[in-house]
DNA sequence: TACATTTGTATCGCACACGACATAAATAAA
DNA sequence: TTTATTTATGTCGTGTGCGATACAAATGTA
């Protein structure tokens, strides 16, 4: 493997830690209007699209341990977003339940997407590549996860 | 109209950001061995490449603000990895520079890089992939920095 | 049944990230 | 030469991320 080729995790792995940290940036002016922080709007995404989720269920979702979930969820309820209840059939699982509040902040982050979509597709970028762009990163994070199963 | 640019798996940041944190964490076994974090790890490859830089050629390079980069090496001054000093120039700046025990880290880091890529070299993925999304993401970070300094 | 192991969640400590703000040195403007 | 502004760095508070660990409920096993 030549000298290039050493090289190129450097090259992309900086560019990814950087790209998403910017990102996530871009997405604060709009979370902001509704008082919220990237991982807690995924947290929302994730219930507009289940009723009911057992923590464990999030992690799986959002590749998040419990112990960075659990205190964001706390947080979120405190804001009156969520409800954690005990399972009845598990006492040992929780599970998550969006509020109305929670519910209706759907409509408004509705046109949130597309605001960022805008703002990363540009002359040299199409749709195209950003599906293959999203392939790539699926394969990487299969791997990723997979090797840390591996692990225990 | 549906909801469908709200689900997770119809989106292209999420991956970035799972990635990245993953990609931190396949770095922290070789880390862990010199007593490394990834932006630890970072500050030193600046700083191999170049004798002497201020705090804020570094923050140039790496896209990270004061507030996170001045603690992050006085970490580093304390781990005895770096000096810092007032310039006799402009005595608000800052030099950074390595210590002997930093510079030294620069040959165990060495085999760092090619371990990685043999991680996110697969049967799908081949280095002409990896330079088309290094490309894409250096695009969004020239636009979403240059969208930064429109905001102040 | 008694005990060991697994599972689901949470707490603790540390290290980022970053917005808001503070401070001193340098520079520009009046 | 004052005064205002800019520049370089830093502190503070809040919110993640995550390894290590704790703990109770559930499950498996002798």
């Amino acid at each position: 493997m030549d000298d290039a080729q050493l090289k190129l995790s450097n090259q992309i792995c900086f560019p990814i830690y950087s790209a998403s940290r910017l990102i996530t940036k871009a997405y604060k002016p709009y979370l902001d209007e509704m008082g919220l922080t990237y991982p807690q709007y995924l947290v929302l995404m994730v219930l507009w699209e289940n009723d009911a989720l057992s923590v464990n269920q999030i992690t799986e979702k959002l590749l998040l341990n419990t112990n960075t979930l659990s205190p964001l969820l706390q947080r979120m309820e405190k804001m009156g977003l969520l409800q954690r209840n005990r399972s009845s059939k598990d006492e040992r699982s929780v599970i998550v339940q969006l509020t109305e509040k929670g519910m209706n902040l759907k409509t408004q982050a509705k046109p949130i997407p597309e605001k960022l979509i805008k703002i990363l597709l540009t002359e040299n970028i199409k749709v195209s590549d950003v599906l293959q762009l999203k392939e790539m990163l699926n394969e990487w994070i299969k791997i990723l996860t997979e090797d840390n199963k591996n692990l225990e």
